[in-house]
DNA sequence: AAATAAGTCAACCGCAATCGG
DNA sequence: CCCGATTGCGGTTGACTTATT
């Protein structure tokens, strides 16, 4: 026997809002708040909806003050640096974006971000469509937005009462905010590892140096291999993107000194470390298919390496697409001692990346 | 003009965490 | 401490829009 339902689904009303149960909701919160049960409140304004999907509907689109329109160059900024620092936490990233919503920010990073923090180009015949697109929406948002403040608000609403309190995650004075994060998974695992799944010790050393990145985040040990990312400006001209740009591994578990020494002494980054790796495993469809998080690092080097082999090559991203992310100086000294490390340590990075059936 | 492809995003779902009796 | 109820989160889906063929 299953666990109850939360509420009766043959009664529930599903799929897009409507005007009126928008206006519903929206009144009868700014007046009595939610009354700490979402549950309940469907039945109490007459709503034939779930608890759940009210507290959605609340917190997505009819909750005051949200920001809509297009994402700022700055909130990219700090998505994409918080993406690569601690992975798909899209709360945590939310947080730190008063007026966006988690809902907003994932899928803003997976429809426009993530392509564009790869290089994976849009198609010609999309580009238009989406600066069309954004305009449109843009406009529409804005429209909404200021009826919603101007127009419902009535300056009688204090609408900060709705926004939990951000933590302050820049300051280190603040970082015992930082919600507990359990470890995920195996450190072995080093598809979990490089899909941004980090301890909470990480994500505080993360926090600590957002801001403020002259400072090397600390590598704890770990028994087994281990990756951990560095963030510090990029310095090869491309913009205000942070990226990863350094990590370190701690190679304890594996068997051969002379890749260990080779690879931390001739790639110092992280982008030519994974694009090694990648390409030894690339045509392996078994790493692909078991990387469904959010994995998106592992998913573009992937794409990178079985672009060389596939009949869909817009679909993948291409060495260049990738080399154009990368300082040159670090490319050509990658590409200098690629082989020697390929052939010397392919073999239990292999191991570690595949994970299809053994 | 119709069919198809691609992109976007609101909403849903399932699961884990948290709460409270 | 236990257990059911509720909340919060992240992944996924599918409706919708627009561009292209």
């Amino acid at each position: 026997m299953g666990r109850a339902p939360c509420c009766d689904k043959a009664n529930v009303k599903k799929g897009p809002w409507s005007p009126e149960e928008d206006a519903r909701l929206k009144a009868y919160i700014e007046q009595h708040g939610t009354g700490g049960n979402w549950i309940a409140l469907p039945q109490k304004i007459g709503l034939k909806r779930c608890g759940k999907s009210c507290r959605l509907r609340w917190l997505n689109y009819l909750r005051p003050n949200l920001k809509h329109g297009a994402f700022s160059e700055e909130e990219e900024n700090i998505i994409c640096s918080l993406y690569i620092a601690i992975g798909s936490r899209w709360s945590i990233i939310a947080a730190q974006l008063p007026g966006r919503t988690d809902n907003d920010i994932k899928n803003y990073w997976n429809t426009r971000l993530k392509k564009k923090l790869f290089g994976r180009q849009p198609k010609e015949r999309s580009t238009g469509r989406i600066t069309n697109g954004l305009k449109e929406e843009a406009t529409k948002r804005d429209h909404k937005e200021s009826s919603m403040v101007n127009g419902a608000g009535n300056g009688t609403v204090n609408f900060n009462q709705y926004w939990p309190q951000l933590p302050d995650f820049a300051t280190p004075s603040a970082l015992h905010e930082i919600p507990n994060i359990p470890q995920h998974g195996s450190q072995s695992d080093l598809l979990t590892c490089v899909g941004a799944r980090f301890s909470e010790d990480h994500l505080r050393s993360v926090f600590s140096t957002l801001g403020n990145f002259q400072n090397p985040i600390h590598i704890p040990p770990s028994p087994s291999l281990k990756f951990d990312m560095l963030t510090e400006p990029l310095s090869n001209g491309l913009g205000s993107f942070q990226s990863v740009n350094s990590m370190c591994c701690d190679t304890s578990q594996l068997s051969n000194p002379h890749f260990i020494s080779t690879t931390q002494e001739a790639v110092p980054s992280a982008w030519n470390e994974l694009q090694y790796f990648a390409n030894d495993v690339g045509e392996d469809e078994a790493v692909y298919s078991n990387q469904q998080s959010s994995d998106v690092l592992l998913e573009a080097f992937c794409g990178n390496c079985s672009s060389q082999a596939s009949s869909t090559p817009e679909s993948s991203y291409s060495w260049n697409d990738m080399s154009s992310l990368v300082d040159p100086s670090t490319v050509s000294k990658y590409e200098a001692c690629r082989p020697e490390i390929q052939q010397d340590c392919s073999e239990p990075f292999r191991e570690l990346m595949y994970f299809g059936p053994q």
